[in-house]
DNA sequence: TATAATAACGATAATCATTACTGAATGATT
DNA sequence: AATCATTCAGTAATGATTATCGTTATTATA
């Protein structure tokens, strides 16, 4: 398996790396300025191919489409309720915290974690003093 | 927001207490048996309202349907990867270790944590011996 | 380099979960 | 009973995502 190569899937690169957290809409939306005959299953599947491949990481919100994130590191989520914006844990959160949850999960369920989805939700710094 | 009750909303709830974490669409097959008149719609309508007013929890996986949960405290859910049932913490997670988290969380990404949707993957007890 | 094989593309149709709309039926209120 | 709101069943519409398909681009091979 040769490392793929074509012109789209390097937009689409670019595009999450200018983009925090972008859907594949909007991945597309970005895309379609400079090259306007993108299609948006294109967008698609390459997004999916990649997550598939450990490349990006899809994140799956309520209610909302799904994003995608090149950061491809352990960590969780945090969303802001008022700007919508998603923001990384940046490694920080204690190794060792996660290892106590995932006991006390195990515990109280059986379950034997072997990964998790975490997502927070509250106002971030910016939206705090205003609302 | 008193309780509404309905024939058809009645059902749900029976259907809720017969059926572990289903699925919209579950619950109408899960009715449908006894009363096949029932509307799939009425079925998310009610569920839905249900959910609003905090009658039942509502709970969004990846790339999967909604599934609807009538324990409304305050848990969280752990999945097996093999047989697909899903667990509740029940309240056994230490609110202490989830107040850290959330102050791990804020001093990372500035969020002031409000609420959180964790859900925990892994093999259940059952499913850990066969695999 | 020419060409065959393979993989990806753009366009669009199909699918799936969910929500919105409709007129009929049921239930509550004057 | 007459009105007024609520809920129903049925169905159409929506939005995100995936699948299909004929064409084009990229890679491998002669």
């Amino acid at each position: 398996m040769t490392k793929r190569f074509s012109a789209q899937r390097e937009m689409i690169r670019d595009a999450l790396t200018m983009l925090d957290h972008p859907t594949a809409a909007q991945v597309y939306d970005h895309i379609r300025r400079a090259y306007p005959q993108i299609s948006l299953g294109t967008v698609y599947r390459n997004l999916g191919d990649m997550a598939a491949g450990g490349e990006v990481l899809r994140l799956s919100f309520a209610g909302a489409p799904d994003r995608f994130d090149m950061n491809t590191a352990d960590h969780c989520h945090a969303a802001c309720v008022w700007c919508g914006r998603i923001f990384d844990t940046d490694g920080s959160l204690p190794a060792a915290l996660l290892r106590e949850l995932d006991a006390a999960v195990e515990k109280s369920t059986g379950i034997a974690v072997q990964s998790r989805a975490m997502l927070f939700s509250g106002a971030c710094a910016d939206c705090r003093p205003v609302h």
